[in-house]
DNA sequence: GCAATGTTTGCATAGGTATTCAAGCCCAAT
DNA sequence: ATTGGGCTTGAATACCTATGCAAACATTGC
């Protein structure tokens, strides 16, 4: 017996018929104790298990959640994956993963690659969808959810924190601080997330009268958030504060500053980032930064991606969870401000 | 049209045979070129794409390799994910992805479920199995290869790097460089490489007629090694240099080491890791560490399952890639030694 | 004891594809 | 002109499970 055993020879073995077993096996299904039993106890000793192939063939459904991520590098997403990997296990489905590497080349086949699958939903982790796909996952009505990226206008579930009113915290914060010459470091341009955390900044400093000192992309990357540092420091009227648009990057930024250009933190300029990923809580870093409340994040990204399993015609959702500012010592910290 | 369409809805509007549309779909069989424009006509104009799953019920091929993985807190996983991912879809394959959660629990009832969607290959990180599991994998002829851990005389197939030799290349850096009381944080118990890297170290030692000044178990954990790190140098004898089992328990007890017990690294203590995480290069760090070759782990682990895939008789291989050791500032470099 | 429910079971079929087999075609060689 | 061989093609079947339907059975109430 070198092949796997099917329900048909467990049927065989338990003298009853093959619906009988299948029903076994179906939760909710009509059978009697008696018959449970025999089937179990030839199961057990075929070795036999259910293939999710084809009852997923026949189902319609694979119990099988696409993810999409770029990159694994910003410890954000690693993090995430494994928080919501057990989530989504136990509701007994399970995660394929679809990395489009660096070079954001060809996204879009990627995700043609996962809808041959059959997925019965689809995450998307620091990626940008074109329309085209868009509009393809509809009509193929697949669930899908935006994780950590906005598509305002997509129509589309969408599960942020609360991106601006985190920007302006921070603006606040360091306002508070008595910063007046107050810069940031961007993420990437096409990234709604990043526009919207540069959006409240900017107006938490408008509303204070203050200006926008300076202002350079970094593109969600170590090298060139160094590089926007480096910069930024080289003006004739260097920056006394730097609220960076994520951690990773941020902790790039404080390297460099002290250890580059030999610059202190925070006593020459404050340092605050945006994630509170795990390494921002290490005592070489001590990063002030504004906490994605990750946990929730993804329970209801899971919660979304199951009520429209369950019901295709659900409203798609944008929801944003607001995350406390996590005070450390990266940033000068105003009077009364010790959170 | 609210229903994907099938080879037979392509079939029926080019007007020709399912098994025709089938054949333009399979690399490799024979079809004029004339029918293969006709059929990829019409099923562009449909939309038609195969059902994998489908597929992989009658080709017994899934194209699917599970991949089991304990945490992701350590970064040198997200790394080996995300180029295991790329290597994987290069060849056509994809990974689903299980965790087994920090609580080490039921990784067996998770592997149950993987070979339930009858995958064609499995790939086991920072996990231990079962003998038991391991029959079970055998038996239904299910190629498995450890990454990152080995199982000796198990008869699996596993890839290491070469954890005897490095663990023996750093004894013998720490010893170079003049210390004299050199001790070790390791692993947990249970993982043949941190018994390796121990090993190596420890041999490294004995030969050089040096004792292993003092021996704690850190759990590949960042707290277990914190306390460790403390509890040596709590002694009245602390040791002048650590050997740590892997990067992401060194960079905790450097943490440790400067911020809460005010030691200065490396003047007073050397610290060497294992690894040659992303994180080891930053300059808040700076560590010296023998280097993972990544990879050529992934290659070699991905080669191996292929040719397992291929031919299921071939012979399970136990890989050691040797890596370098990369010095860095974290522990006092000996004469001539810059790397 | 009988009709009327309610519960369990087996039969047959569907779900979407790959592949064997035989039939059909075309072209070259004799 | 005929035979042979190489390509293409279509019909039929298999992969493994879930489920609608009808038959068989058990249960209840009178």
């Amino acid at each position: 017996m070198t092949k796997k055993p099917t329900s048909s020879d467990v049927a065989r073995h338990a003298g009853v018929s093959q619906s009988a077993v299948s029903r076994v096996f179906t939760p909710g299904a009509s059978v009697s104790p008696d018959m449970a039993k025999r089937v179990r106890a030839s199961a057990d000793a075929l070795g036999y298990r259910p293939n999710a192939l084809a009852r997923g063939l026949i189902t319609g459904r694979s119990r099988i959640i696409g993810l999409v991520v770029a990159y694994l590098d910003n410890p954000f997403y690693p993090d995430a994956i494994e928080k919501l990997s057990n989530a989504l296990q136990q509701q007994g489905y399970h995660l394929l993963i679809f990395t489009t590497g660096k070079h954001g080349i060809d996204t879009d086949t990627v995700i043609q690659d996962i809808l041959d699958y059959q997925v019965d939903g689809l995450i998307l982790a620091s990626i940008t969808i074109t329309a085209d796909l868009t509009k393809r996952c509809a009509e193929a009505r697949i669930p899908l959810v935006l994780f950590n990226r906005g598509l305002p206008g997509s129509g589309l579930s969408a599960v942020t924190s609360g991106n601006q009113a985190g920007g302006r915290r921070i603006a606040e914060f360091l306002l508070a601080g008595g910063h007046d010459r107050i810069a940031h470091i961007s993420g990437f341009d096409g990234a709604q997330t990043a526009r919207d955390r540069l959006r409240g900044f900017q107006d938490g400093l408008d509303d204070a009268g203050a200006p926008l000192h300076a202002h350079l992309p970094g593109k969600f990357d170590r090298a060139t958030a160094s590089e926007a540092a480096r910069a930024l420091m080289d003006r004739p009227d260097p920056p006394d504060a730097i609220f960076v648009a994520n951690d990773h990057m941020a902790l790039a930024v404080m390297d460099t500053l002290r250890h580059d250009l030999g610059v202190r933190v925070p006593d020459e300029v404050s340092v605050v980032g945006y994630d509170d990923v795990p390494m921002a809580a290490w005592p070489a870093y001590d990063l002030t930064t504004l906490r994605q409340p990750t946990r929730r994040m993804v329970d209801v990204t899971v919660e979304d991606l199951m009520t429209q399993i369950e019901t295709p015609a659900a409203p798609r959702r944008r929801v944003e969870i607001d995350g406390p500012l996590v005070i450390r010592g990266s940033a000068r910290i105003p009077e009364g401000w010790t959170s």
